[in-house]
RNA sequence: GCGGGUGUAGUACAACGGUUAGUAUGCGAGUUUUCCAAACUCGAGACGGGAGUUCGAUUCUCCCCACCCGCACCA
């Protein structure tokens, strides 16, 4: 457990420009979290990071990018239709859920006896939906509302429109259908395995990347950003001969580990967990989560699952395709079968908050100061004059800014308040360097240096402007 | 979804059935300032929404909305 308090990463990812709670200013909206300068950066930078690793880094892996909005058909290949669209009642007593319309008496709990203990059947379906096509609004009008499920049968939408108690059926025109917002991404690029493979030929084992959004219909999100109903996923499926699953697993465990190095994240404080068979789903083999010591506890970050040729099969089940691959040496084709790497942007970033969250004091004065890796540091340098009013002061500095901005890029300008101020400013959203230019940049032995001040130890050196991109 | 709680400025708090809703901090501008949140001046900024009671509601009542905490859910 992280000594961390996770409000005080809400309060200053607020106040400093981080993350804001989704729809703000309309006083929120459960689950969704919007991000500010800052924390887009930061984000960009983790999966930035993330990209260059896996991707360009790597051998055999290639990157895809598919769309949020999927055939139905994909959701029902893979079992999320079938699993999640029934409606569900729940008993008062007992707290246990039927499928409303397989119970054969609707008013008693087949389980606890009792009588008139359910409630209004609901549909247990985390995923989202809207429409694609035409929908006839005339009829809808009126403020009624209108229901809609998936008719499994025709793939199409049956609606009704409930007003008062009367229930009225209708249908919605033919070129209407009911679609999901995709709930995880890892279906995006198994539908594109073939499409890849007959393209561009890649020699087994291969990994295909994503990164994208997914949408849940959490009951209940919570704690900060680490569940959320509008989330990021960075996921590679990694196609391996059903022989090699083993090593490759093994090697994965090893990526993962480096990746978290690669965050900033104190190895002590993350964990893996081999996740027993009753846990796992049941096509994966062997899973192992990696959990990481968060301030709400010790939670999943990242999962490694091996998913058999389970998630191919289907696809090749329901769309009657091979999803078979042919090796180039000639040898018996064969499905492969999948190791997933499965990571959380949103969790990503939150650990790494977490981790670089310090606390030291200043002068009898409490310091708050990101130790983030000047990797990912939404602010790389801060340029500073020591003071404002001097315009040759100013000048200087800027041209100094003008010089780093051009060179690294995410570069600040900070002249408010006082320059211990700043400095502090710069603590809280954890840029590495500061460059202060003084009196001594202009004159004297000490001119064209500038000071570089280190955010952890809040130690100053004197540099040479020609020698200040080396040295930071 | 159930139970409980809370909604006043970016944040943290205050007050009040009745003049212009106050304080701190933060924020912006300026003066000043030769290295770690100094000082001074000026400025911007809030009663979640809707009904009701009342001469009058930010304050009381009800409804809605949102958020927080527990439970449940988490393929």
């Amino acid at each position: 457990m992280s000594d961390v308090k996770l409000e005080d990463i809400v309060s200053l990812a607020k106040r400093r420009g981080f993350i804001y709670p989704g729809s703000d200013v309309y006083g929120g909206l459960a689950g969704t979290w919007d991000y500010g300068p800052l924390g887009v950066a930061l984000k960009r930078n983790i999966m930035n990071l993330w990209w260059k690793m896996f991707v360009d880094e790597a051998d055999n892996m290639y990157g895809v990018d598919a769309a949020i909005l999927m055939n139905q058909k994909v959701w029902q290949a893979s079992g999320h239709v079938d699993t999640f669209t029934d409606p569900l009642v729940e008993c008062s007593n007992c707290h246990n859920r039927f499928r409303a319309d397989k119970l054969d008496n609707p008013d008693k709990c087949p389980v606890c006896g009792k009588e008139h203990t359910f409630g209004e059947p609901r549909a247990f379906n985390m995923m989202f939906k809207t429409y694609i096509g035409p929908v006839d609004e005339t009829k809808v009008a009126g403020g009624a509302t209108m229901i809609s499920d998936l008719n499994t049968q025709t793939g199409k939408a049956d609606s009704r429109i409930t007003e008062t108690n009367e229930t009225v059926k209708y249908s919605l025109s033919d070129d209407t259908s009911l679609v999901y917002l995709r709930p995880e991404t890892a279906q995006g690029i198994f539908t594109n395995f073939k499409n890849v493979v007959d393209s561009f030929y890649p020699d087994l084992p291969f990994g295909l990347a994503q990164q994208g959004k997914a949408f849940r219909n959490e009951i209940s999100p919570r704690d900060f950003i680490f569940r959320s109903r509008e989330f990021e996923q960075m996921e590679i499926e990694y196609f391996v001969h059903p022989d090699q699953w083993e090593t490759v697993f093994e090697d994965w465990i090893k990526r993962v580990h480096l990746w978290c190095d690669a965050l900033g994240l104190p190895a002590e404080s993350v964990h893996e967990l081999e996740v027993p068979e009753a846990d796992r789903a049941h096509y994966s083999k062997r899973t192992v989560d990696f959990e990481f010591d968060f301030p709400i506890g010790r939670e999943e970050l990242l999962g490694l699952a091996y998913r058999t040729d389970f998630d191919l099969m289907n696809i090749q089940r329901a769309s009657g395709k091979s999803m078979e691959y042919r090796p180039k040496d000639g040898s018996k084709p064969f499905v492969p079968h999948v190791i997933e790497p499965s990571f959380g942007v949103e969790r990503a970033l939150m650990a790494v908050l977490s981790a670089a969250y310090k606390e030291d004091e200043q002068n009898g004065e409490k310091r708050i100061y990101l130790a983030l890796p000047a990797h990912l540091a939404p602010v790389k340098v801060a340029v500073l004059p020591l003071v404002k009013n001097k315009p040759e002061l100013v000048a200087k500095a800027r041209e100094v800014y003008d010089m780093l901005k051009k060179e690294i890029g995410n570069v600040m300008w900070v002249d408010t308040g006082n320059i211990g101020k700043n400095y502090r400013k710069m603590d809280e959203i954890g840029t590495p360097y500061c460059v202060t230019v003084d009196f001594e940049t202009l004159e004297g032995d000490t001119a064209g240096t500038v000071t570089v001040r280190n955010r952890d130890t809040t130690e100053q050196t004197r540099v040479k402007i020609e020698d200040l991109i080396e040295s930071i």
